[in-house]
DNA sequence: AATGAATGAGAATTCATTCAT
DNA sequence: GATGAATGAATTCTCATTCAT
């Protein structure tokens, strides 16, 4: 096996783990475990567990977003796309938990996996400014609104909604009302 | 001192502390030492950690309700009441960081205090569906709109929008634009 | 109530607390509590932990010699003497268990402690070896049999019959056949 | 090195120590440093130190309890086993003090350890016992005697014995009297 | 390159003892 | 004299990291 591809299943064991049990309840052991390696092999590969954090909350984010990037293009208005954000997060959340969470997690958190974070977190939120932004331009939105406060909106708001029916009422993505929020977004509550 | 006095004390110091380095950074040394006591004067108070923990989130969060309760009570409209909450929502976090967090955070914490992190989200939550359905009896609302998904979108939206502030743009409370991310919700993008 | 008479109760508490849970199971706030009086009264009588179970064993050991002392003397003969033995030592057992304790236990005890069993134990011992002395005197014993070797014969062996009838068949003293095991004492298996 | 052989090296180590300093004086780092290992080796091969100190004491009574049953095989008359019993003991008790402790020591000691102790207590007894059954077989033991509390009285009259040679005067196990404690148990006191 | 046995720093917790009231 | 709140040394156990094989 190719070292990049061992180097791939270490950060999926990685990721499944950590979903499961937290940053801190994450033991290297059960890391291996779950890579099918020895512990040792996992520090030919990363410095130490905080960089395998680092790196696993890279790839994951990468993914996240290459994803959800797709998930926007495939929607043709900003309905739509808010829609489909809502859905692809709530997939996202429902299997990997943990890793969606606000920048506010990340106190409890060793410096470097809070920047990761805070990067993973930060591009996410471009990329909803960018479509209020389209938006604006093609007269979706309200030619006067904030779009880093629009995309507040829709990010905090989105989560929020799949938060709660994931974890409260233990529902699966499909069973949500995604266009639901997503109207609420866009047409307010008045 | 009191004895109930003393106890305060320590929990204060258990929630500057664990605002500061999180739940698991959060050392019993450390809280005492901030709380200017030995290290075993804490289990006089307290059985563990995860009980002074346990209880401190219990303290925060009616600290925050009554709080939050007078500040819906004093704004008269629905508008007023969500920018209220944005303004006392940002003060609080703002020096309490950890605590406002979503339940997601609590993955990797025991479970004793994870059900008190759900119950106290419980009753956050409560509070503004409640508003939420004044709202619509009083015509601020659309009557076909889901208490529910609305009160997501207020608490998602404003926490969002104050996350982003804080931890992004470093700003204070008072710089931040409550009325507008209140008005946003209420009218929406479009 | 006169300095004295606190003292002893200290005393009875410990020795109370102790036979329930051992010298290290002891908690001197227990045993305060057992005695209806401050932790730190006990302080007053006694400088230590050590010091409270030093006098606590000289104090008990005292009682049982006594004791022990009355009950030989009520017997006539050999026989009866250690019938008369094996029942008191039996009901001191019952209510104290760890007392009478052989003279290994000691190993885990501070060294002050160690003293103090084996002088008590020494002193319980001269008190049987006596009896054989006068026994041999009075022909019930044979005369070249080593006194030594005969007393430990009889606490061995009475103390091992009644240890196995309270710990293994939950014997009340009474239950258990004292002439029995005098009489084996005196004239052997065979 | 074998893992098992580590984990007899560590039990080793473990016996060594806790024979000189009893069950609660006997501390992880030091047993750790006696089998010349590092602390939390310990804890790769036994789960807790009451765990390391059950296995501990279970090896130690199977040990006990084949040699006694070979030195027991040896003698051929009762007579003799009883005094290859009291040889065999000796020795077991000079180096290893506390561990053929009565059942009495266990007060203060975690459960699982005191119904280990229990259990080799009674194996002990069981294997006596039975010697006392052929023997009344041979008719070297009168018929109507108890078999249990002849058991009683040999165990309890040895181990009084040596131990007061071993404790009181010092005396290493050739030095004692074996044959005469064994006829005197046989013939009796008159 | 891969391993997992060994390690020891570090954390929670206990409890004899002190001392201000 | 009596008290019990406060203390911190001491102990068990965990787990990231190292390194000999």
């Amino acid at each position: 096996m190719a070292k990049s591809e061992k180097r791939l299943e270490i950060l999926q064991a990685a990721l499944k783990v950590i979903s499961q049990v937290g940053f801190e309840g994450a033991k290297m052991e059960d890391i291996a475990k779950e890579a099918g390696i020895g512990k040792g092999t996992i520090y030919e590969y990363f410095d130490s567990k905080n960089t395998l954090f680092q790196e696993m909350l890279r790839h994951c984010a990468k993914e996240f977003r290459e994803g959800l990037s797709k998930a926007l293009a495939e929607g043709e208005t900003l309905l739509e796309k808010i829609c489909n954000f809502s859905l692809y997060g709530a997939n996202f959340l429902n299997s990997h938990a943990l890793l969606l969470n606000s920048p506010l997690v990340s106190h409890s958190l060793p410096e470097e996996i809070r920047l990761q974070m805070k990067e993973n977190w930060d591009s996410l939120f471009k990329l909803i400014e960018d479509e209020v932004k389209k938006g604006i331009f093609t007269h979706e939105v309200q030619p006067n609104i904030d779009p880093e406060m629009a995309a507040s909106l829709i990010i905090g708001g989105v989560n929020q909604y799949i938060a709660i029916k994931i974890f409260g009422d233990r529902f699966a993505p499909e069973e949500m009302d995604h266009t639901g929020i997503a109207k609420l977004i866009l047409s307010g509550l008045s």
